[in-house]
DNA sequence: GCCAACGTTGGC
DNA sequence: GCCAACGTTGGC
């Protein structure tokens, strides 16, 4: 089983519209970064789990917990003309995005904020500590996994 | 709003 | 293929 963290800024799409959500399922929509989409479409599996996690806000940080209920897809967000995420270099014959869907599994009642992920020696090496990160969707490893459900009980 | 860090673009 | 310029991200 996978684990990832999936960045989101509340702005444009919090844990709460997830949980408002038909199902309290989404598409990952709207990743822009080949890196990133090279994950979605090559490496998360059916069943992973992932972090979900507020950017760009007063308190970043860990909000709740996914499921990967279905593996890539095209994005089609890139094909309408009309969303913040059009391409048209991205095209159905020949789609250059990609989305999963995940499903809420948890949500924090308090969040694991950036800082407290920050004051753990055992997490010090997590992508998303790391300086000028900005992957939108990295590897979480099982280890930093588990650290994190058995220290932070939400 | 600042700014460091990084990704992307495009001229050559 | 290099690399400078530019745009974006995201914490603070």
């Amino acid at each position: 089983m996978g684990y990832w963290l999936l960045k989101s800024e509340p702005d444009s799409f919090s844990i709460d519209d997830l949980a408002r959500s038909k199902q309290q399922v989404t598409a990952w929509e709207g990743v822009r970064n080949y890196q990133a989409r090279n994950l979605i479409r090559d490496k998360i599996q059916l069943g992973d789990e992932a972090f979900f996690y507020h950017s760009s806000c007063a308190e970043p940080g860990i909000v709740g917990i996914v499921q990967v209920i279905r593996t890539a897809y095209p994005d089609a967000s890139a094909f309408d003309p009309l969303s913040p995420y059009y391409d048209p270099k991205s095209t159905s014959s020949a789609p250059r995005w990609f989305v999963v869907d995940v499903k809420l599994k948890h949500r924090y009642a308090v969040p694991v904020l950036l800082s407290d992920l920050r004051s753990h020696e055992a997490l010090r090496d997590m992508v998303v500590l790391r300086r000028g990160n900005r992957l939108s969707v990295m590897p979480v490893t099982s280890a930093e996994w588990r650290y994190i459900q058995n220290h932070w009980r939400r």
